[in-house]
DNA sequence: CCAAAAGTGTTCCGACTACACCCATGT
DNA sequence: ACATGGGTGTAGTCGGAACACTTTTGG
């Protein structure tokens, strides 16, 4: 029993939702800002119960949605989190999420209906209510991993890209360079990109190519 | 709503285990058989409710513990399963866990209180009662996938063991023969294991050499 | 014409694969 | 002595890593 007391009495089910996308080169949580007067100054990850009869994955699109204005992005399952303390209302249990978004496909609901929303970078959160950092950390930790070895970077970039904005996806999350060269090699023999017509010019120099992803599903492949 | 009707009105929440172990040859998993009658003739995964205040984990190895005798084994969260219809008796969120043992290190409880306890080879299960078939398919993929990059296979051998069985543990979850010569290469060469004094005699022909492993503890390493 | 990012092949090396025979023991 | 699984080395191939210059545009 926390010093707040108990809210609830039987444990509940709550989703939590990691958002991932990649904004000024480097990879960002998006976060809320908490309004319980016992956590001002923290922020936390979307989220909320899960009602009676919804599904968990409908339960996180529905909070995502009403909390950040977001629609139709990718999510999958993380981890389930159900420490008997990490609530200090009640017991809950949280199914956490992740979600990969094209950041500029998405504006963020500016209500302050739910005191703020905002994206940080994974180096330099902010203070994080419950166990929400231990959440982001797993997140960015499994992202890290699935990312060579599936499509998963689809969510992250447009529908249409350049290879460079796809080789910088993943430097900014493996945390390392990568050859020109060997990457564009390694990521076009795997067929799961192709050319597609019209170039893009941004700025003084030879405009690029564009491409899209051929399967839209998630599914392993290796890439790098 | 089920014809059986609800049973709880709150969703509650439950772990299940999938307890795995490689005996006569085989993958196999740990099934108990249904005693409510609406699954007479069903078997399901060991598993049940989690308590106000007991952690998820620990509620894993009491239900396992109760269950089936078994008591100190290593177990990882699998994934969370909340299809509002998969349980028809009401909202049960379950937890799933997997768990790796070595079967002769497990008395299996005899006590019909649960109505008989019994290994099942993965191909030719029985039918399970509620999603559980799903949950054990997606624990064996899992644990094909893991058994690759991390040290898991520690789970389902004891503590000594010679490397043609380490190296069957592979090829039975793999399904696919292992070249002996590159595996013992591919296996001392991460130093993960180590030789322990004394040798195995099991038949007409030499003895073999017994092995340990150095970290006890589970961890990613590339082990094929 | 200069700056800036796009685009393009080859060589080298280490890792994985394939493969066959002798050893130690029990019966 | 023979049947059985334990134990060992090498050669060939394939994939990943390293590496530099030309092209096209905007200013």
């Amino acid at each position: 029993m926390s010093k707040y007391g108990r809210k609830y009495t039987h444990a509940v089910i709550a989703t939590d939702v990691v958002v991932f996308t990649i904004k000024d080169e480097k990879l960002q949580a998006l976060l809320i800002k908490m309004k319980k007067p016992e956590f001002r100054g923290y922020w936390a990850v979307p989220g909320g119960l899960v009602k009676g009869e919804e599904g968990l994955e409908t339960a996180a699109f529905r909070h995502l949605s009403e909390k950040t204005g977001m629609r139709g992005v990718y999510i999958e399952q993380l981890q389930t989190f159900g420490d008997p303390k990490r609530d200090p209302f009640g017991r809950v249990v949280s199914v956490a999420y992740i979600a990969l978004v094209s950041w500029d496909k998405h504006e963020l609901k500016t209500s302050e209906q739910y005191g703020g929303v905002a994206w940080f970078p994974i180096a330099g959160l902010p203070k994080l209510a419950y166990d929400h950092e231990e959440i982001v950390r797993m997140a960015a930790t499994r992202l890290k991993a699935k990312i060579e070895y599936t499509n998963i970077v689809r969510g992250l970039l447009p529908r249409r890209f350049t290879l460079t904005e796809l080789q910088r996806a993943y430097e900014i999350i493996l945390g390392k360079v990568i050859d020109k060269r060997n990457f564009r090699k390694k990521i076009l023999e795997t067929k799961i990109i192709k050319e597609v017509k019209g170039k893009i010019s941004s700025g003084a120099h030879r405009p690029a190519r564009m491409y899209r992803f051929v399967v839209d599903k998630p599914q392993a492949v290796e890439m790098l």
